[in-house]
DNA sequence: GCCGTTTTCGGCCCGACTGTTTTCAGTCG
């Protein structure tokens, strides 16, 4: 229903729609992806949908149509109009709605292909305020957009922020979604602060990296960068600004956009200079954040959090969660050895786990069905949780197993193998298209398992890659609450599986949580903290995540005694 | 198309950069 909602968005900005309706389509689509119940669901039991901040009566009147009859009527003309092919155009980086629907109207094209072949043969230039240098930007941002599809996982756009910002020395700060958190990056924000703006961007554009310079003026420059062509904005302001640009570099849109409302009712307008009297635009606040969101009534929001998902409004009203951090993390509890696909001994990962000065950690190698990451059987596994236990690395070593849920929901290994484990995690690794029905049948049947303590990554999806296999969220949620049964938020990047909406979901219906790194090597454990960033995006404290307990209460927590 | 501390009508966040054209529209964040 968001995709459906967010697409007529596009299509009506093409055709040249009042923005605010075309604003509405697209807080309705946000509003209806973010929110925890299924909207299907409400429908039938006859709710009132316009309940939902941003659905009123034609809105709701589309998503009955959607749960009717999988489209509604004005989407269903704009279609007719406008083949959905176009609104690929969309993410073409330079490209936006008011030039595309010239292209349509003047070639009739609909394709990237056909576009593609448009400017190569030079014909955009025959349009009116088009010229050679755009047909170049839109072949460029063709390549780029077949390349990657414009997205970067959250650990590769970190490392570039954190290389820029060394190269360009001096008060750099990551700002934008690598600031908050956000699983998949689409370009790289980085602020400087309260030194020569020409001289730091004139230096940013020259870095051996920079492929291309996509723009340069006084006060910001944008660029591509690195083989992979991720483009990196980098914005230059006084020090007086910083919390106002700050503030205004992390975003997101949505959640800025209500601050600025927010700041219009009190007679005050923000900007990424600072806040400031609308009447006779004397300043009041910009030098820190906190400053900024104290003034406007608010306590200061973590980064993770702003997303107008009603950080807002928990802020005005002191009911902010007190989020967990990195260093609340007292193990980590997934992860692989040589025993089967990893690749350090269980030794090596043992004094890995030592050295980040956590008290406990836990082994969890891959079961037999997983052969060709040399899965363990019942006799290994057995075999291998005694050595681990004989450990003694001043650390304390649980034995665990990463074991499949087999196709129809049993485990891999009997039972009275897993009986002789400290923690069961059980993972899907295969059979991933199933129908909803039967995913959820399956994952009902582990979560049943008298022995199973944990569901490993528990949606399957890889970024940029691989879909979430589909089933009900909720009923698993209720189910694991019930049993007892933690869900993990696996932090390696190419998962981060739970997401911050179902996470948040989880919590809801009483999911405790475990965070862990599902290492395949030493450095992976490092990847920790791309797993509590998640978890603070779920607005998630340290009480409600187990590997966070001291070793005696964490053993209680999982039966071991 | 939504919404209500002034509103059931009339508002709806704010600024930088580029290209093409001679004053600004389009795009982006």
């Amino acid at each position: 229903m968001a995709r459906l909602l967010g697409e007529t968005a596009d299509l009506l900005e093409i055709s040249a729609e009042d923005s605010f309706r075309i604003r509405s389509y697209r807080q309705a689509a946000a509003a209806i992806e973010t929110y925890p119940n299924r909207i299907s669901d409400w429908i039938r039991d006859g709710k009132d949908i316009t309940a939902i901040p941003g659905v009123g009566k034609s809105i709701a009147a589309h998503l009955m149509e959607i749960e009717a009859r999988g489209s509604f009527d004005r989407r269903d003309k704009l279609l007719e109009k406008y083949p959905p092919t176009v609104l690929e155009f969309l993410r073409i980086p330079g490209l936006g709605p008011k030039t595309i629907a010239a292209l349509i109207q003047h070639f009739r094209i609909s394709t990237l292909n056909e576009l593609e072949r448009l400017c190569t043969d030079q014909k955009l230039r025959d349009l009116p305020r088009m010229g050679a240098k755009l047909e170049e930007k839109i072949l460029k941002g063709i390549a780029h957009y077949r390349q990657s599809a414009g997205r970067f996982l959250l650990n590769f756009a970190t490392g570039i922020a954190e290389e820029l910002a060394a190269y360009i020395g001096g008060d750099v700060t990551a700002a934008g979604s690598v600031r908050r958190g956000k699983e998949t990056i689409g370009d790289v924000d980085l602020l400087v602060i309260g030194q020569d703006a020409a001289q730091v961007l004139a230096r940013f554009v020259k870095h051996p990296k920079v492929h291309e310079v996509l723009a340069h003026g006084d006060n910001k420059a944008s660029a591509r960068v690195g083989l992979e062509g991720i483009q990196v904005d980098v914005r230059a302001l006084p020090t007086e600004s910083f919390g106002a640009a700050l503030q205004y570099f992390t975003g997101s849109k949505e959640h800025s956009i209500v601050l600025r409302q927010r700041a219009l009712r009190q007679g005050l307008t923000l900007n990424e200079y600072g806040l400031a009297k609308v009447d006779s635009g004397e300043r009041v606040a910009g030098r820190t954040e906190a400053e900024i969101y104290e003034t406007l009534g608010l306590a200061w929001i973590p980064p993770e959090l702003r997303e107008n998902q009603g950080e807002i409004d928990a802020a005005a009203n002191g009911t902010l969660p007190q989020l967990i951090e990195l260093a609340d993390i007292r193990g980590d509890l997934h992860m692989h050895t040589t025993e089967s696909d990893g690749r350090a001994t269980l030794e090596e990962m043992a004094a890995a786990n030592r050295a980040l000065g956590y008290e406990y950690l836990c082994i969890t190698d891959h079961s037999k069905a997983l052969a060709m990451a040399n899965g363990l059987d019942e006799k290994r596994a057995i075999a291998f949780a005694h050595r681990v236990r004989e450990l003694d690395l001043g650390i304390h070593v649980f034995s665990g197993l990463e074991c499949d849920i087999l196709r129809n929901g049993d485990m891999d290994l009997a039972n009275d193998a897993l009986a002789e484990l400290d923690f069961v995690i059980a993972s899907i690794h295969s059979h991933m298209n199933l129908t909803g029905t039967e995913m959820t049948e399956r994952l009902l049947a582990a979560i049943e398992n008298p022995h199973v303590k944990a569901i490993g990554h528990p949606t399957g999806r890889i970024l940029l890659h691989r879909e979430s296999y589909a089933y009900e969220f909720e009923t698993i949620a209720r189910a694991a609450a019930r049993r007892g049964v933690f869900l993990e938020i696996n932090a390696s990047p190419e998962r981060l599986d739970l997401n911050q909406t179902l996470i948040r979901s989880a919590k809801s219906l009483g999911v405790r949580f475990v965070i862990n790194t599902d290492a395949h090597h030493p450095r992976h454990l490092e990847n920790m903290r791309f797993g509590v960033k998640m978890a603070r995006r779920g607005w998630l404290m340290a009480g409600d995540v187990v590997n966070t307990l001291p070793l005696a209460k964490f053993r209680q927590a999982i039966g071991n005694t």
